[in-house]
DNA sequence: TGCAATCGATAAAAAATTTTTATCAAATAC
DNA sequence: GTATTTGATAAAAATTTTTTATCGATTGCA
């Protein structure tokens, strides 16, 4: 008898290429992977995948056939299951990634927006640089990532969602000049800014290397607030998304600088693998949407909407 | 976990409208039915039939939700089947219902095709007239029919398949004049024909049913080979298919009456409940829609080729 | 109205399946 | 060459499913 069970677990080693990560997906043991694998070999009657070792386990010919069928069958049943069951009563995990600029914005909304529609829902947010959250988003150890997009992958589906232009500040005490400055004038300084492997960083290095520049002053923050922080206090300048740097504006702790050059804004989307079962994947990412264009209140303003989190893992700093 | 072996019971249930049916056709048990209706039900979180005791059991909205769903499923396992196995390592029974007439031509063909295709298949057939089989298909006991069809039921599937024209025989001794015999003329004879209940009765019926004739000496015979003996030893004439006097006519134990009137032809079709799981009939039927189309030698030349079969039921006289 | 038949539910026991635990040999990286 | 990682495997444990036997409810029929 095929049984679905063992459908989705040749999906997953099919999508993975390894019986090991599966089992963790799934939440059994190795040896549960291959009895099903096995199983649904002795029900085809011929062997799924070519096991070479070490090395990732390829598909065989019937492999190949099978696998979209495999996903036919997961789609149905994540139809079934998003008809029978009301939003409220979804259980599971949803491993969200997104990037520190949208902790800033709109983030907190979402959290709180799906606190509300998804009471069942447990959500682990995952806050990190686009290039840490794009390997996770690869490797499926993430749902939905809200980053620097769109990452380019056949597999994964890209919703452009906002945009925030750049702003320069400085320190309040910053003995600003009354013209625009220029590259050459922000070249001399020390620039705190994203880190190294970030886009953020690399826009910036290419806007300010022009003619014969002195070597920049960089300083790389992975936090956000450590890069405002160290502004205001007068350790350099720094070039920052608007939505992030306004609240320190307003309560006058930095000020803003006039510049005669751009640095490129930064977008950002929703991303995810498409499969099937990226349902709920697609519907946070139209939450997402729909708060972006629609911005409400403050953001932070419901610590509890969210209930108990489990612990966030890999916040830098 | 959603269990596809659920699903197909589901399915079952509410097409037969009974857990103890279903339970035949699944070959288990009606507890077991029960159990696993009760697995679905835990599963989706509601009722998905309304039990009002003898009545058949009736879908629930969400069941009526649930339903199209099932079949995708059903489908999709069908296909991974069909694609993943050799049709020679098919093994099952399929139950095919068969008018009498297409035993005299081109079903022992079909089949010895069916045992050369499909090795592993048990084939279990039922002769019988087209209104039993016809009862037979709409309640699922059979998967294909070959009768007078089509069967105007939004359910099945008709394909047309072979005509016959019907003949008029009689005894070699029997005396007729050189002319065309009118409606009159046979109405006086005794006629052996098919069933009371059947198509070519009512027919032939309608075709001797003029102004003021005797009320007609009807002989009804379940079995052709009756017809052909009580005729080829004098005892009155009959209509039948050309096919199925054609050997008699030949080894002149028959002899052809010509008459000035006209009995409609027997029409016959391939017809199937189609849905999920019509894979099998559908190439059966296109097996047999090929041997009518390209006809082969004589039929019934072997006899081994279908292997020992099950026994058949029901067999009329 | 009452009898017989049939429906699905249910409890307990039995059977079958699946999962876990613990270990292995092979392949690979360093 | 050693350490690590891969999937396979055997035996035990846990879980699930099926069967057996029975029940109360409903319905058709007399």
């Amino acid at each position: 008898m095929l049984a679905f069970k063992n459908l989705e677990t040749f999906y997953w080693v099919a999508v993975t290429g390894s019986f090991r990560q599966t089992a963790v997906r799934l939440n059994t043991t190795q040896p549960a992977i291959s009895a099903r694998i096995a199983a649904l070999e002795a029900e085809i009657g011929s062997q799924l995948f070519e096991r070479s070792g070490r090395q990732r386990s390829q598909l065989t010919a019937i492999g190949v056939q099978l696998l979209p069928r495999a996903e036919r069958m997961l789609e149905v049943a994540d139809e079934i299951t998003a008809v029978t069951t009301n939003p409220k009563d979804i259980q599971g995990v949803i491993r969200i990634g997104v990037s520190e600029t949208l902790i800033h914005t709109w983030f907190p909304d979402l959290l709180t927006q799906i606190g509300q529609r998804f009471p069942g829902l447990i959500v682990e947010t995952q806050v990190d640089t686009t290039v840490a959250l794009r390997a996770e988003l690869v490797s499926r150890n993430l749902d939905i990532g809200f980053l620097m997009g769109p990452i380019a992958e056949p597999s994964m589906q890209n919703q452009v969602l906002s945009e925030y232009p750049v702003v320069w500040v400085a320190s309040p005490r910053f003995a600003a000049p009354n013209k625009a400055l220029t590259v050459a004038d922000v070249a001399a300084l020390p620039i705190n800014t994203f880190p190294r492997n970030t886009r953020p960083y690399q826009d910036l290095v290419s806007a300010l290397r022009g003619g014969n520049l002195p070597a920049l002053r960089i300083n790389c923050c992975s936090s956000l607030n450590a890069i405002i922080h160290l502004t205001a206090h007068g350790h350099g300048v720094s070039a920052l998304p608007d939505a992030v740097a306004a609240p320190a504006l307003l309560a006058g702790s930095l000020r803003q600088l006039t510049v005669d050059f751009q640095v490129p804004a930064l977008r950002f989307t929703a991303t995810y693998p498409h499969g099937p079962q990226d349902r709920l994947a697609r519907q946070i990412a139209a939450l997402a949407r729909e708060i972006c264009e629609h911005p409400a209140g403050t953001a932070g303003d419901d610590i509890q909407a969210q209930g108990p989190q489990c612990p966030e893992k890999d916040l830098p700093e």
